[in-house]
DNA sequence: TGGCAGCGCAC
DNA sequence: GTGCGC
DNA sequence: GCCA
């Protein structure tokens, strides 16, 4: 099953080299872009005490400090910012294009003793949607780090930033924890002027993306509260000061505004889609706190602490560790995350590398112990940034970095389980299994839809012909980069000029054949076949298929089947499916190949190939000999998935047990290293859930195990 | 800085 | 023993 | 790549 894994992995890449290729091949202009406009801007920092008052920033009007001086009243209504732009330029608004030093305050911070965001780069011409706007952020400050990086963006692209109220703002970007009326309420208005887009902290992120202005009306982008008292008020006239002598067009001048639609074009648009869930939807605004339902969650989501885990705590006895530091931080949030990303910048940094672990016990940092709904696949506001690091685990697992990509997938498995977009390195980094260069990259991805290195690494020619061969089944990095610098570049050339091994040869012949997926239907049709052969040879005689189909995959890259029977030993299965059972699907014509077989009396399995029997698409099948007294162990193995596995047979080790395909055994002894000196006693092989039990690992169904 | 699971088959 | 797949 |  895990085989069905690397398929995926490779069939991904392969086909990823053109689509991905044509899709970006703009990047090259993109390159040039950033260079010829390197307007850096430096970012003075500025200075704060520990104790600072935007501690209570969040809402304004109960201790928000930054902007309120000069807010406007309706009486005096506020001045034009192309005014304020010639009058007192360097106190307002931020001019991206600007090429000399901006106010110490006008940009957002760099935070700490990071290099990166010291400088503003502006985006190339192209892609600055937001040329000509000018936004006023509420919050409006760059305190939160969030928050920094969605006004650093938006100057990165083309915006202004209005520092203080002023009436040729065209869009006010509302917090999301924030509601229409917060906004009204610190402006002392009555109403936003009826040209001011309002919308929500999504909004430019998603523009950035789809590189083009989209339809704030969109219910994802409604500001809670705003829409109902717009339709309001553009009933009764009246009172606006503002609004009324205000009423310069600067609408989205002369750009599309576009509604983005299921009906655009490829991929982008599928897999970039913010599910409603990430942002908006809860615009309707049933919930009139907002703000309490965004805390709760992000309380509960970096810390991984669900139903799940509580049950462990108490079922182990693992309680002495108090969770204190979390429950306290988190309760803090959000004041406590924006109090101070300057002065504690550093210790923050150690801080939450503690304080990842977050509480709870040492094993509860294990991802098989974590829960997973199962249903998680489109609908996750990560779903972009996790298509994406897949793509580069895939690529380094083939660049022979195979433990960077086993980092990639843990990290990507954390992703998937966060309710929120993760926009910036700092919430990024916070997750279990993210370290600083993966969050780099994730905050990359969210930003620009794509990462740059990716692209580069995909276009690398010589990348071609290495990328080819491994997907040759039987071959691995060692044997693909050996042909790729004997000069080999095509599989017909492979053919014609290499050694290959017996399995090679037949990798080569049904390469794409491996390389496709299989759908689920077909995955029950072929093991139909195989099921009814063996009633015919002995109905005590089971196959259970295992592998992605079990965890209730849409397809897969091979068969998996457990061949096992009551009361049989090993020795008897064997001979049933090694003497009667393949020699028969063989003269069905069903099965097409042999790729591996047991040949000790130690074996377990078969691997092969098998077709339909009018088709001539081969596939992977591979039988596993599993004895009942197995049959728990063997079903956690050939289930997985991969990092699941990985996690639970870690546990296993931490705890001074041994799980693998067999059983569980315990009393295992381990020499220097983790070198097993003893093999131990076995604990339980033959029921999966008392081998979960015995673990302390909560329940999970197979399709639950999708870390 | 070393560990990251551990096994069986093909060569 | 190494490479590969699971 | 991340983590201890």
């Amino acid at each position: 099953m895990e085989k069905q894994e690397r398929l995926e992995t490779k069939k991904a890449l392969f086909d990823g080299l053109y689509s991905l290729g044509r899709e970006d091949n703009d990047d090259d202009a993109v390159d040039e872009g950033l260079r010829e406009s390197q307007a850096l801007l430096s970012a003075a920092k500025r200075k704060r005490s520990v104790s600072a008052p935007e501690a209570t920033e969040q809402i304004p009007g109960s201790g928000e400090v930054t902007v309120t001086k000069d807010t406007p009243t309706r009486t005096e209504p506020p001045p034009r910012f192309d005014q304020l732009r010639q009058t007192h330029s360097t106190s307002n608004l931020v001019p991206p294009r600007s090429t000399g030093l901006l106010p110490s305050s006008a940009v957002p911070r760099a935070s700490g003793k990071r290099k990166r965001d010291n400088a503003i780069q502006l985006a190339p011409k192209a892609r600055q949607v937001f040329k000509g706007l000018a936004f006023y952020f509420f919050p409006n400050n760059d305190v939160h780090p969030a928050r920094r990086m969605r006004i650093t963006k938006a100057l990165e692209y083309g915006a202004l930033w209005i520092k203080e109220w002023a009436s040729g703002v065209t869009h006010v970007i509302v917090d999301r924890s924030l509601t229409y009326n917060h906004v009204t309420g610190f402006l002392k208005l009555a109403a936003l002027p009826p040209d001011v887009i309002v919308v929500d902290e999504c909004y430019p992120a998603e523009c950035i993306s789809f590189r083009m202005l989209l339809d704030p009306k969109q219910t994802q982008y409604q500001v809670c509260g705003y829409k109902e008292v717009v339709l309001e008020q553009r009933v009764p006239p009246s009172s606006t000061a503002p609004s009324s002598q205000t009423s310069l067009q600067l609408k989205p001048a002369g750009k599309d505004v576009i509604t983005r639609g299921p009906q655009t074009s490829s991929r982008t648009e599928e897999s970039g889609r913010d599910p409603p869930s990430a942002c908006g939807s809860s615009s309707l605004c049933s919930n009139p706190d907002r703000r309490e339902e965004t805390k709760a969650m992000k309380t509960a989501a970096p810390v991984y602490h669900d139903a799940l885990n509580e049950v462990i705590e108490e079922a182990g006895g693992f309680r002495d560790l108090p969770l204190d530091s979390d429950a306290e931080d988190e309760s803090l949030e959000p004041s406590s995350a924006e109090s101070d990303s300057e002065s504690r910048d550093a210790a923050q940094e150690c801080e939450s590398k503690t304080k990842k672990p977050a509480g709870t016990t040492w094993q509860d940092n294990f991802q098989c112990m974590q829960a997973h709904d199962g249903v998680n696949k489109a609908s996750n506001p990560n779903a972009r940034t996790v298509e994406v690091l897949e793509e580069m685990g895939k690529y380094y697992d083939q660049t022979a970095h195979t433990w960077r990509s086993v980092a990639y997938r843990k990290a990507i498995a954390s992703l998937r389980k966060q309710p929120h977009k993760i926009t910036t390195q700092e919430e990024a980094a916070r997750l279990p299994f993210v370290g600083k260069r993966l969050a780099a990259k994730i905050e990359e991805i969210v930003w620009t839809n794509s990462l740059r290195r990716l692209d580069n690494a995909r276009l690398e020619p010589s990348d071609y012909a290495l990328q080819t061969f491994l997907n040759i089944y039987g071959v691995g990095f060692s044997q693909a980069s050996r042909w790729v610098s004997q000069g080999h570049k095509t599989l017909t050339d492979l053919s014609a000029n290499a050694h290959l091994t017996d399995n090679q040869k037949i990798g080569i012949a049904h390469y794409a054949d491996f390389l496709a997926r299989i759908p689920r239907a077909e995955v029950e049709q072929l093991s139909a076949i195989v099921q009814a052969a063996l009633r015919n040879i002995d109905p005590s005689f089971r196959a259970i298929i295992m592998g992605s189909y079990r965890r209730g995959a849409a397809d897969s890259g091979d068969i998996d089947l457990i061949i096992t029977a009551p009361a049989a030993p090993t020795q008897r299965i064997r001979a049933t499916v090694c003497e009667v059972l393949v020699p028969a699907l063989f003269a069905l014509g069903f099965l097409k190949a042999t790729l591996a077989t047991t040949s000790k009396d130690t074996g377990s399995k078969w691997h092969g190939a098998c077709a339909l029997p009018n088709s001539s698409i081969w596939r992977r099948i591979d039988l596993l000999l599993v004895p009942d007294t197995e049959l728990g162990a063997a079903l956690i193995y050939f289930t997985g998935n991969d990092i699941f596995n990985r996690s639970i047979r870690l546990l296993a080790s931490r705890k001074g047990m041994r799980l693998n395909q067999r059983g569980l055994y315990a009393d295992v002894v381990r020499g220097k290293g983790r070198e097993k000196i003893a093999q131990g006693r076995l604990v339980e092989g033959s029921s999966e859930r008392a081998i979960f039990e015995a673990l302390g690992v909560p329940w999970r169904e197979p399709e639950m195990r999708v870390c």
